[in-house]
DNA sequence: TAACTAATCATTTTT
DNA sequence: TGATTAGTTA
């Protein structure tokens, strides 16, 4: 460590190669032989093949560290691409670490689409655009196709703008521009998608923006009709690095090729196994097929797992060896101890959250000789997020501390979009969506009518809305209050664009690429630095605008929330140099990683999960045609299914230490009671590696000791097809005798005989729907209760009982 | 123009 | 079932 800092890594590279090559490796040190392979072998095309919890991290850092320290590349002259954010930023820190220092000069370390973003600015020019084009997200983006649909006359409800954002959205991940689209796709969208692609993307031009797939295939095409443009990446980035290599689409897949067909050094990280974007043009090919794209190319795989108990990795393994065409891996671990996956079924979905409600609880407090385990250290990985649901209820209703994670996120907020809007009128005065997002937001008296004749009025014009309402005002074309109301916002507008930027500067010339590639910043500067910072300014056009006053007046009660949130995106502002830095960042982190103090369970989807560990799994809703989900079935038939199996590998290799997985045998969906089969991914499970576990009893465990037997899954096992094994037979049918007689309240039928007995005012008191409270007043059977979360409530005393009672 | 009511639709997964 | 949206009415 010590040693990088008496001599500068970075600064180093004017020592000869092999000074540096002489320098002290720690970071080799620990490395398993394949790891070091994988680090040691820098040229030429790699494609490690990493397998779940094999220090794939560690090994993919290691490597770039190891280019830094052998002087073979200057720090920006490794271009690292990731997926998320978060992987990004993690690597980031982990090379600083490793470095001993952090690392400014990587710019060029980050997601597909924030390095595009970068490159689009420098050569916006070539696709049409100007350099402070802004990004649409999918709100704004379904906004226009559906203006442009209304304005084709295309009858909305047979031809959702949603159906045909999806289909331009594929096109795009395969790089398939207008003028490119196969005979084959001429028929989507009632044979008008085509047409409508193109008018769509002429669209963008003219609001100088652009959507989240145009980031990566604007700069494919440049790359593909600008060979001196193309040339000068191939120089500049002498190695290359891709994390999560399978989820690559064709865009990325093109991208990566064009830029590595200059040095060649290209190194690919991924899994196959763990595919699982397909639905959103992710192409595993591009994976299989990389010894043949790279001709020469070596391949290192990681097996040595770190990270589950053998019984865990079996399982694993054996539902993963149900798909064909896998490059294949076989992962083992040097552990030897631990528990056996559990399997349990139950009868209804609440159930199912209640018992694993109960499960979390007791291994908190520890259970069965294990040691008591932080809620930190849980999680319920769930195929849709709308099984989150009954989990959330369950939790809040007892009082079990939980964290969604990818959620609704911040920026997507109501509140946040509106503030948003305002600053992109500012930065970027083409962008018209923003432009009608905010004109009557708050309240000016800009109805339908005003607003049509604004757009009518910047049509015959060829503008942009700002200067159609302009000319509109000039030609008395509207009036009243409306009328004084849009000069008030055209006026702020103005004096706000003016605040934006300080005097124009000289403009550089941009005659040396190779500078700008040395630079993180996004754009060349022409302007001096402004008068007022992005923050007094960004506080200004929310006040000025009256958007701040309109909440402060509004009296919902998720008013103050939403004030609150609106503090904190200004709060956000402080860590950018300017708006349009800020507005990137915001429209490229779809991440909301706000770490709430106090331990908590996670709750997450399976997607949300990859690249995630914890000691303890739960893995809910193991149901054929919820998972495996139906509709990947249906459309995707054994390739989604493949990839459902990926999705369940993904969730199993989630589990250090204990992974319980489960099912029930109804669910309520959309509102309608629905039964199901258990997924036929439980029958894949090795069976000498699972534990069934006894349903739940009724009156603790009423239902005899004997363990649903554990034949079960080895006879619906048997039956390749069929599941309805005896096993489960008998399991629905013993459920359903205790779940039918006494439905959901179950419970509470045995409870009334105590709530009878009489409450106390300030006891504390547990009702099945709100939760724990204290009563606060009594009126005969009806009592008052604060609920702790679910605020004050009257209730009739023989739904409540003493806390201490708490059934189950 | 804005507030209310009815109808519809959705549940995969996200940079 | 619940949220969002379109259409209707005041």
């Amino acid at each position: 460590m010590s040693s990088f800092d008496e001599h500068d890594a970075f600064e180093g590279a004017s020592l000869s190669a092999r000074a540096m090559a002489a320098r002290p490796q720690p970071y080799l040190d620990g490395l398993n032989p394949a790891q070091r392979e994988a680090v040691e072998k820098m040229d030429g095309p790699v494609l490690m093949l990493a397998g779940a919890g094999t220090g794939k991290t560690r090994a993919l850092t290691a490597r770039i560290v190891h280019l830094l320290n052998t002087g073979r590349a200057r720090p920006n002259e490794i271009l690292a691409v990731t997926f998320t954010n978060k992987a990004a930023r993690e690597m980031k820190n982990r090379v600083g670490s490793m470095l001993g220092q952090p690392i400014e000069g990587m710019p060029w370390l980050g997601t597909f689409h924030a390095i595009c973003v970068k490159l689009l600015r420098r050569h916006a020019e070539l696709v049409g655009l100007k350099s402070n084009f802004s990004i649409l997200d999918m709100d704004d983006q379904k906004r226009l196709l559906k203006q442009i649909i209304t304005a084709e006359g295309i009858d909305e409800k047979r031809w959702p703008a949603r159906m045909l954002a999806g289909i331009i959205d594929d096109w795009k991940n395969r790089a398939l521009t207008p003028d490119k689209i196969p005979a084959a796709d001429a028929g989507a969208y009632n044979h008008r998608g085509p047409e409508i692609y193109a008018a769509y993307q002429k669209r963008l031009l003219e609001l100088n923006a652009t959507d989240f797939g145009d980031l990566l295939l604007h700069m494919v095409t440049i790359f593909q009709t600008h060979e001196d443009v193309l040339n000068q990446y191939q120089r500049w980035f002498k190695y290359i690095l891709v994390d999560e290599y399978q989820d690559t689409n064709v865009a990325q897949y093109l991208w990566l090729r064009l830029l590595a067909a200059g040095h060649k050094n290209i190194c690919c990280v991924g899994d196959d196994d763990q595919s699982i974007y397909g639905w959103r043009g992710a192409e595993v090919g591009n994976i299989l097929r990389f010894e043949k794209d790279f001709p020469g190319s070596h391949v290192v795989r990681l097996e040595q797992n770190y990270r589950s108990t053998p019984h865990i990795l079996a399982a694993a393994s054996g539902v993963i060896a149900g798909n064909q065409g896998r490059l294949g891996k076989t992962l083992w671990t040097e552990a030897t101890d631990g528990e056996k996956l559990r399997l349990i079924g139950h009868w209804d979905g609440e159930e199912e959250a209640r018992w694993i409600g109960d499960e979390i609880e007791s291994m908190q407090r520890g259970t069965r000789g294990l040691r008591p385990m932080s809620l930190d250290h849980m999680a319920i990985l769930v195929r849709a997020s709308h099984q989150m649901r009954a989990f959330e209820d369950r939790f809040l209703t007892i009082g079990l501390p939980y964290r969604v994670i990818g959620g609704p996120r911040f920026y997507e907020r109501l509140e946040i979009r509106d503030a948003m809007a305002y600053f992109r009128v500012v930065t970027s005065p083409d962008d018209d969506l923003a432009f009608e997002r905010i004109v009557n937001t708050p309240k000016r008296g800009l109805g339908d009518v005003a607003q049509q004749k604004i757009q009518g009025m910047a049509r015959a014009h060829g503008v942009n809305l700002i200067e159609g309402a302009r000319l509109l005002l000039a030609q008395k074309g509207i009036g009243g209050k409306g009328a004084a109301q849009l000069k008030l916002l055209i006026e702020g507008i103005d004096r706000w664009t003016s605040k934006l930027h300080g005097p124009r500067l000289e403009v550089q010339d941009d005659s040396v690429v190779d500078d700008l590639l040395d630079s993180a910043g996004p754009m060349p500067m022409e302007f001096g630095p402004a008068e007022v910072s992005h923050i007094e300014l960004a506080e200004m056009i929310l006040d000025e605008s009256g958007y701040t006053a309109h909440w402060q007046n509004d009296k919902t009660p998720e008013a103050p929330g939403r004030l609150e949130n609106i503090k904190e995106l200004v709060k956000a502002l402080e860590q950018f140099e300017n708006l349009q830095g800020f507005l990137e960042h915001v429209s490229l982190i779809m991440d909301n990683e706000k770490e709430g103090e106090g331990e908590k369970v996670s709750i997450m989807t399976l997607h949300a999960a990859k690249g995630l560990e914890f000691p303890c799994v739960f893995l809910p809703g193991w149901e054929d045609g919820l998972f495996p989900s139906q509709r990947s079935m249906d459309e995707s038939g054994l390739k989604g299914l493949e990839e459902e199996r990926r999705l369940a590998y993904v969730g199993i290799t989630r589990a250090e230490q204990i992974c319980t997985i489960s099912f029930a045998a109804n669910r309520r969906v959309f509102g309608q009671w629905q039964n199901a089969m258990p997924s036929r991914f439980i029958d894949e499970l090795p069976e000498e590696h699972v534990d069934v576990l006894t349903p739940p009893g009724l009156y603790g465990g009423g239902f005899g000791a004997a363990a649903m037997p554990k034949s079960t899954l080895h006879e619906a096992a048997a039956e390749a097809n069929g599941y309805d094994s005896p096993g489960w037979r008998r399991l629905q049918a013993r459920s359903g005798a205790r779940g039918m007689a006494q439905p959901s309240e179950a419970k509470g039928v045995t409870l009334d005989m105590k709530a009878n007995s009489s409450f106390t005012m300030g006891e504390r008191v547990f009702h099945q729907k709100f939760g724990y409270g204290a009563i606060i007043g009594i009126e005969g059977d009806k009592l008052e209760v604060a609920f702790e979360k679910a605020g004050d409530k009257k209730v009739v005393a023989r739904f409540l009982t003493a806390a201490d009672d708490v059934p189950f």
